[in-house]
DNA sequence: ATGTAAAATGTAAGCGCTTACATTCAAGTG
DNA sequence: CACTTGAATGTAAGCGCTTACATTTTACAT
């Protein structure tokens, strides 16, 4: 293409194009999108008509080449399936857009491979900072993030002896509480319904959580009812009606999380069981599910707004090349409702 | 930099480094990566070698830029708050998975505007091909999108007037032969809750289908009574509670989508109310909450993962360049289940 | 050995953008 | 009016990669 010549045709306009249209630099064109108030007003004008004329957008890519910078975070969350993440992610989404970065979200099913995998992806698409959600992952992928020098925080838990930039809470302690109250209302047989804890330490947490419950409460965590099921409600249902063919049956049902516990709730109701009347069901959460459901899921209410929003914050701060600062603690409390009941009278 | 001498200290190691660390030149390793099979086996080994040890990762935009391909097909989807799209969503990229493309997803929160934001943004980042959700945009968006020559696909609707490729079913249709059952059940009193109409032409087919049943019933579509607000359970249990209100009072509402549903059964409970003796609720979409309420919603059954599957499959083939051919009608069915009953006697 | 075609590799020209640095221009100064 | 100065603009060097084309190597037939 001879130079200064405008680039006919119906392919995709360029700088050069914009540039030739409004007779000026490419470098000017540049300035005008990037720092107006380097550019005299009349010709952020012309350059601004050209810009809109030939429906100019300017190339990522490119960009990102060139600036080293590209105004995006990334996410890798473990499912997009259910609602889990979809809070805490809109609430870190609103405040980047407030802040002018973009979010790209990948996930990872719940696999560490899988996750490395995404991680390298969002890297190479020139993520700035990242959002991970739990601890679990080789030394491998935090090597690969140390060594490019990606600001990253850790969501969803809390670990006070890790020096990661974290911002959560205690699963462990969490779930302790709930299945305190459990216990107080004289469950003896506690079944439980966990994610898979391999490479999961969310899950590990609160299932730990449920044993030094049941040993401040002098019960042996080996004679829990344990069932481990990979993320769905339906896995949630097959696990609840095992639990419920064992000996003896276990009067309360604790689950990882609300999804499992919906899928309990629906098998109960099945199989003809009452809630709580006949056997109790607790999630971990607190998802809009949880109150939808019938009855009404008592669960440990999770600040998923908050926790998104001060992700970002920080990773907002992280990027600026600010200090890590100490890691992030937030309360989770009990939410009451109508699941947990007292254990039925002995029969 | 002095050419031949491999990057050191710890910056992100760029295909030249792989080169210089292997001894060879840098479109060998681009071969290597690409093309392995124009490279010889001894070379690639060494090559690879190099990459592994220096933890080398392509950078995304260079390459896009250079190749002028991205492997990467975008999605913009109106929410990720509901699961809605997530099942659909979910096989579209399973599907994309398999052929090696890479998905990436944004939400538009249901406007026009943010959604061709979102459309220039992943067109920017170098999406091959993109999946629309709905027809309505303005034409602005659509030239934008055949300038650019990006293929892209309208899932969700089915409209045989138009011409723009679509994978879809007929909203209107589909709505209609469900608010026929109920008013074969005698319901005479209809109340609706629809999404905002305007700009999202699935709930306008989804209210007109309802006002079609009306008339086949010799009821004026004009007595029906409308309550039309944005995406959320509470905002559907609010919509229901104003129903209630209204007189006569609707023995059967009509939900544009589940998540409302949800929310009216939420509310009919806390009113007080029993579904479906005293009042039925219909929802449509059928997703994974349909069946976890209680009582269980009847619904209409959309065939999400198929729609995906499709319609991955056919983004596929008009980035080889294929004909779009023609678009897909998929059928949709009711979903009988609990939350549907007969008017209740006059009272 | 010698020639030849195919396979393997190298060379170098961009892809579209940003930005350090150089240049030009306008507006004051003394 | 020459001179300084800061603002506006231009020039051109890459950013890290792919790929057309050129060159070298290899394998094999003669």
């Amino acid at each position: 293409m001879p130079h200064g010549q405008e680039n006919m045709g119906s392919s995709v306009p360029t700088l050069e194009d914009v540039a030739a249209r409004s007779g000026v630099s490419t470098a000017t064109v540049s300035r005008c999108l990037n720092t107006p108030s380097q550019v005299s007003a009349t010709t952020r004008e012309r350059v601004m008509r050209a810009v809109s004329d030939l429906g100019y957008a300017p190339n990522f890519g490119a960009r990102a080449l060139a600036a080293k910078r590209t105004n995006t975070f990334g996410a890798i969350i473990p499912t997009m399936e259910n609602a889990i993440f979809a809070r805490g992610l809109q609430a870190f989404q609103d405040e980047l857009g407030e802040n002018g970065v973009t979010l790209l979200v990948a996930s990872s099913s719940y696999s560490p491979q899988q996750e490395e995998e995404q991680i390298r992806s969002l890297v190479a698409r020139g993520a700035d900072a990242l959002l991970l959600i739990g601890q679990d992952r080789t030394p491998k992928t935090y090597a690969f993030l140390d060594k490019r020098k990606i600001p990253y925080v850790v969501a969803w838990v809390f670990d006070r002896t890790n020096t990661r930039p974290s911002i959560g809470f205690d699963n462990r302690q969490a779930m302790k509480a709930l299945a305190d109250e459990v216990l107080e209302m004289g469950h003896r047989h506690l079944g439980v319904i966990t994610a898979e804890r391999e490479g999961n330490d969310r899950a590990r947490g609160r299932f730990e959580g449920i044993c030094d419950a049941a040993r401040d409460h002098g019960i042996n965590p080996d004679s829990l009812a344990v069932e481990e099921t990979t993320y769905a409600i339906d896995n949630g249902a097959q696990a609840f009606a095992r639990l419920m063919a064992c000996t003896p049956r276990p009067t309360a049902v604790l689950c990882g999380n609300d999804v499992f516990a919906a899928g309990a709730l629906m098998m109960a109701r099945k199989m003809g069981l009452r809630v709580p009347e006949d056997v109790s069901i607790t999630g971990f959460d607190d998802i809009e599910l949880a109150e939808i459901v019938t009855p009404a899921l008592t669960t440990v209410h999770v600040p998923h707004r908050e926790m998104g929003r001060r992700a970002a914050q920080k990773l907002l701060s992280l990027r600026a090349g600010d200090d890590p600062g100490p890691s992030i603690e937030l309360a989770t409390t009990i939410q009451w409702r109508e699941s947990l009941g007292p254990a039925p009278a002995r029969n």
